[in-house]
DNA sequence: TCATAACCGAGACGGTACGTCTCGTCTTGGG
DNA sequence: CCCAAGACGAGACGTACCGTCTCGGTTATGA
């Protein structure tokens, strides 16, 4: 059974760990995972090229050289493929280095996010955002496959500042990260104009002052 | 980010009244605004019932008692239509006081705004930023029609306590307006939860302690 | 009032002496004869490029420079308008001579009508015999302003020929104005390839052989 | 006029049998049959309650519990589809005796076919040749599958009068074919009454008289 | 000499149908 | 039992015209 047809009862593991490849026990032949490739490969292609709202799954059956039958069997609608598709190929976890110094693994880190929101998977991004207005199941899958981890990373290094001292006691980690993620967020999904390198110095300095513990001297 | 992003010769005139109403109006019939208003509460009953992927022009037209061809003549496409229906159902601007404190006066605002945000209208929009993000004439209208006054507003405040000395000096207000806003928004479109009052409150008293004067004692 | 938008009690002289400038002697302004001119040319034109079923009135009226309205004034129906502009084209009759031999009379004018079908007019003539067989008031002034003169000149030829003994007595001059016309006619609408000039001649030497007097000799 | 006139490569195999038909059959979804009768007998029973200028494909997909596509994937116009419709009804051959004698032969088939023509075919008929005035398609299908089967019946009946010396020799029985034909079928066109019996007889009379054998008395 | 009435262009309107596209399901024959 | 191919019923898409209806403006009497 894939992932994304279950709407329940699923193991928080098997919905990290993509449940693709745990084939069905019981008799008869098993997934074939070339077109389940080739089906993802087709999606993301097309998205890029055409936009999710001009996606249609007769296309990407066609591109993929594989019945429409098949991407049914396995996806239940167009946002759930195209949430995977997109997911694939965002998935690689930035990672948070431990210099010694909280504000600069942050500074490092956001300055990397924006970086890559700048180039072409800010697009991905806002998609997967706008797709899970729209449909629960893809909002859940984005929450816990996108979201949680990048957030998990960033809160583990605020709690890391607090401990070590060097931001104030009793910070809320949560909060924080909200204020570091989501006027980046803000302005990839609104912003008229790009985010220029200045502005992202600027918040960060803002807001890592705020945070950061009262001078001794 | 600039306020005014003037990505084209269109002037700020033409852009909030909207061009449809500007034609030659010395030949032929003039547009039926009978028509105009039922095709935007059809839109808008639409979407509260079935949402945007389900809603069709073929039903708005049939609830509106409306050719679908005179849909067509004045909207671009589904989106542009159902982000006017939603800016009209959401489009009273909550004011901001003057009560002598910038600082009281930015904490009734966002109370005010998250509140909103929680009923009926968070769902709209919602609903309006993911359109935006797959439509650029809906991205222009929901940047000029939704977010631009309700940003100048809250930049006219933070201006106020700056010149008062009640904030510091030298405060990018565009920034802080970001501060006080994104988390809001980023909350709403992607929260697993909803936002509750206590998380407002600390958010509150985060960004205006970081951006209030020292204190002179 | 129009010739074609009256169904009945119209006397004969209306129907072939068009009623189109019989105006109603009441007060007001009176009817354009430029746009009425402008209507049939461009009726006649788009009949020529497009064909009678990619013809439209809207496209009528933008070629003439009219309003729609105008042509529904005076036009009931496409089938009507169309059927008048392809009079026009056609309207002029090939005379018949008197040559003294009936004969030769009718071969020349058989001869001249199947030059005449061959050209452009043979389109516009199966055209307007199309148009018949789908509308009534069509049929009748295809009959009444096309057939009906074109045939009553042939009979009064083959009546010559009786009274002068070149033809047998007591035939029906219907019947053999049948047979010289309809064959064309048929070939016209249904000949997959043209007519030849041997087809013609033998033809009309198969008809007139058969009616010509019995040999003295 | 040639018997056969071979306008492109298609075999006369093709023309006959429908090319719909001949697809590859290795792969995919069959044809289904039920649909397709489906289609011919709401589209011939709506002809017949509409007419032909009142039919719209929409309402025929409707009646006949069909999507539009199939139509559409089957007829490449509603000509096509009503020339089709119409040729079911029509199709059955009137077969033509031998009885001896061929003027008797050939009288009784014209009789009959007159007989037909007179009750609700010859609606059929008339839609038929003005389809065929319109589009091309249905100009070759009438001609194939309706005229020229009809015609070479008769031709082999005038064939078996000449050679058995009934009729003169050297006659040219596509001529022949052509006097007793169409005045049958321009009367059906344009003829402003009906024809009657004592027209057929006077019409055979003198097209079988003159095509007659010399008495060698 | 004007008021009246009908005409005219333009073009918006409620509709119908077009021909195309995609949806999600279903039937085939072949692995 | 899976798979590709693709036909199928359904129905929305965006376009083209239909025939009707305002509009503002234009003629041409006839009071």
């Amino acid at each position: 059974m894939p992932l994304l047809s279950s709407t329940s009862s699923i193991s928080l593991l098997e919905r990290i760990i993509p449940a693709t490849f745990i084939s069905d026990p019981a008799t008869g032949r098993r997934r074939n995972a070339v077109s389940h490739d080739a089906i993802l490969e087709a999606t993301h292609g097309m998205l890029d090229e055409i936009g999710f709202d001009k996606l249609s799954l007769e296309g990407v059956a066609a591109r993929a050289g594989v019945g429409k039958a098949t991407i049914y069997r396995w996806w239940s609608n167009k946002s759930a493929l195209a949430m995977e598709a997109l997911l694939h190929a965002v998935e690689a976890l930035p990672g948070i280095g431990d210099s010694g110094s909280a504000r600069g693994d942050i500074e490092v880190y956001v300055t990397r996010l924006w970086q890559a929101l700048r180039g072409g998977k800010g697009r991905l991004v806002r998609q997967m955002i706008a797709l899970a207005q729209f449909d629960a199941d893809s909002r859940r899958i984005f929450h816990d496959r996108y979201l949680m981890p990048r957030r998990l990373a960033l809160i583990a290094v605020v709690r890391r500042g607090v401990e070590r001292g060097e931001f104030r006691a009793g910070l809320d980690p949560d909060l924080v990260c909200e204020l570091l993620y989501a006027p980046l967020m803000h302005r990839l999904l609104l912003g008229s104009a790009g985010i220029d390198e200045h502005q992202v110095r600027a918040h960060l300095d803002l807001v890592l002052g705020s945070i950061a513990a009262a001078d001794p001297a």
